[in-house]
Order: C-alpha cells, then sequence, then structure tokens
DNA sequence: GATCAATCTGCAACCGTTGTCAATTGGAAA
DNA sequence: TTTCCAATTGACAACGGTTGCAGATTGATC
C-alpha cells in the first residue's frame, strides 16, 4: 500500500474526496503487518475520531481493495482481514487468537499437478494461496486466567 | 469418512440415536467429492425426506465433523464445504462458481521458513493448507446466457 | 407398550457485511 | 468567498450463513 500521502493524491486523481476520515484509515494501515479486520480498523481510527461509522471504515477499505491498494483476506477467522502488503506472500495465523504473520518464501514449485490424462483437471489456476496454521507463540504459553 | 454402516455402529457406540435423518445424511455424504454446503446437503436429503430441517443437517455435520468423520472447510465461497475425504490433501476452488475439487500431491517441502534468526516466528505449526483458486472448466467457456 | 433422555423442527437471534437514504460536506467554478 | 452539487457520511435496516432455544416428537431400553 502507498503512503498516506501519495493515497492522497490517488485519490484525488479518481476525483475522490478527501476527507478526515479516509485520511485516518491511511494512516492507520500504513505500514501495519497486524492484518486488522473492518472492526480492528474501526476501533484504532475511533480513538481519535469518535463520530467515525463503522460503515465508512468498511467503505474506504473497500475502495483501497478494489484500487489494489490493500488485499482482502479471508483467513477463517470469522472476520475478514485487510492486508497493506500487496506483493506475493504467504502466512501463518493462530488458531487460537487469530493472529497473523506474513510469510515470504519462494514457493514457485507448488503448482497444480498435472493429473494421469496431462491436465490440470480443466481449471486454469490464477493465484495459489497456502496458509500455515498453529499456535502462536503467547497462545502456546496460556496464562492460568486466559 | 466411513460407509452408512459403519457411521451407524460409530454413533450407536457412542450411544447416540440412530435417526431416518442422520441416515439420510450419512447416504448423501458417502463417496460424495463434490465438497456441498449444508444447504446443498439439505436440499439433496430433502429430495426424499421433505421434512427434515436444515437445523438437524447443521447439526449432524458438526457431529461428524467433531468426530473427525469429516471435515468443514472455509475456502471463501460464502458458506462452509464439507468433505468427507479425511485423508490430507489440497484443493482447487473455482472463483466463479465455487466448484472444489481434491487435489493430492506430495508438497512435504513446503514448511514455514524460519526467520533469519532461525526460529519460526514463534509459532508451532499443526497443518499446511494450499488453495489453487481459478476457473473451472465451464466457467472458463461461458454460455451465452450465464 | 411405557418411559424418558435424546433428538427434531421451527423460529429467533447472532455476526460480519452491505443496501439505503436523508443530511452533510469537499472542492471546482464563478 | 460564496455557490453549488455530486460525493460522502452516519444511522439503521436487511442480508446470508450459522447457532441458540424451547416445545413437540421419537428412538432405545426395559
Ligand atoms: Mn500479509
Ligand atoms: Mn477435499
Ligand atoms: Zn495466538
Ligand atoms: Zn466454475
Amino acid at each position: 500500500m502507498k503512503s498516506p500521502a501519495e493515497l492522497t493524491e490517488l485519490f484525488r486523481q479518481q476525483g475522490l474526496k478527501i476527507t478526515p476520515q479516509r485520511v485516518a484509515i491511511f494512516q492507520a494501515l500504513h505500514g501495519s503487518e497486524v492484518h486488522p479486520s473492518a472492526e480492528a480498523v474501526y476501533e484504532s481510527v475511533a480513538v481519535g475520531m469518535p463520530s467515525i461509522s463503522l460503515r465508512t471504515v468498511y467503505q474506504t477499505l473497500n475502495d483501497l481493495a478494489s484500487m489494489g491498494e490493500l488485499v482482502a483476506l479471508d483467513l477463517g477467522t470469522g472476520a475478514a482481514r485487510f492486508d497493506p502488503n500487496t506483493d506475493p506472500h504467504h502466512h501463518v495465523v493462530c488458531d487460537r487468537c487469530g493472529k497473523v504473520r506474513d510469510i515470504y518464501a519462494d514457493f514457485t514449485d507448488v503448482r497444480l499437478p498435472r493429473s494421469t490424462k496431462g491436465e490440470l483437471h480443466g481449471f486454469r489456476v490464477s493465484s495459489t494461496e497456502i496458509v500455515f496454521r498453529g499456535l502462536c507463540h503467547s497462545c502456546q504459553h496460556p496464562g492460568p486466567d486466559e
């Protein structure tokens, strides 16, 4: 995802208005590696802008996603996660708390294998997603009361 | 997943009742490779048992899943998909119609890479899922009206 | 067959997300 | 700067998938 300043410029070019809400969302996401849900973005932005609505957060996240500045991920944790990292990469997900970490690895040899008839099951594959699931550090060492 | 007869025996052993609804669901799933949603199982069973409720289908699918006889998959197609194939394998998913096919391939070299500090990002990984996404055969050649 | 806990059905409620629309607002034009 | 209007906002309803609930029904055991 581009910087808040670059996104501002991009939105302006597209004829979209630069609202304080949008700028706050740009800032909340920039450089973030936590893969927040829309709700998490909302809570983070709402600290400094209590009047913002969840609907506006969804709208802006969807706008960014359709511009390709953000990737919406469904990692099976209930809510969609938004990823400002648009480089090709994979993920580790904690089954207990939903924590997500980026995984950079060259899995170029992971390709859809051909059937015995030499074809790809009739599929034309456009992306390959690898998700590692397990427990994160803190969920492996649960405190007595959590 | 075991055969309907074996599942019947298994349920009996667990002290669970053998109801016509459960048997019909066992039969609908046995040998199936379509990865149906709960709704799809419901529609299939309801042909011969119109009075069955969707709630019962969910209940039985969840029971089978918690017994390990079935795997519940979240492949990002909206509804959960239920897989009677409990062997380790991967999937190809059609982005357009949601069709799912099993992929058997040895990706044992696909492992969570270690960080520069030599650790696995603090994670203890218990499973690795590979999902290939793209278009199935029929969705690559859409008819004029679909 | 009688008993009774397990199960079933129908419906309400839940969660994450999107549709709707009146009120508000950013920014181009004058 | 002021005007103007389309874009945006926020509140709330509605949606699809799933689960909670409660009363009616039924399978297993005797
Ligand atoms: Mn990521
Ligand atoms: Mn499968
Ligand atoms: Zn965790
Ligand atoms: Zn298809």
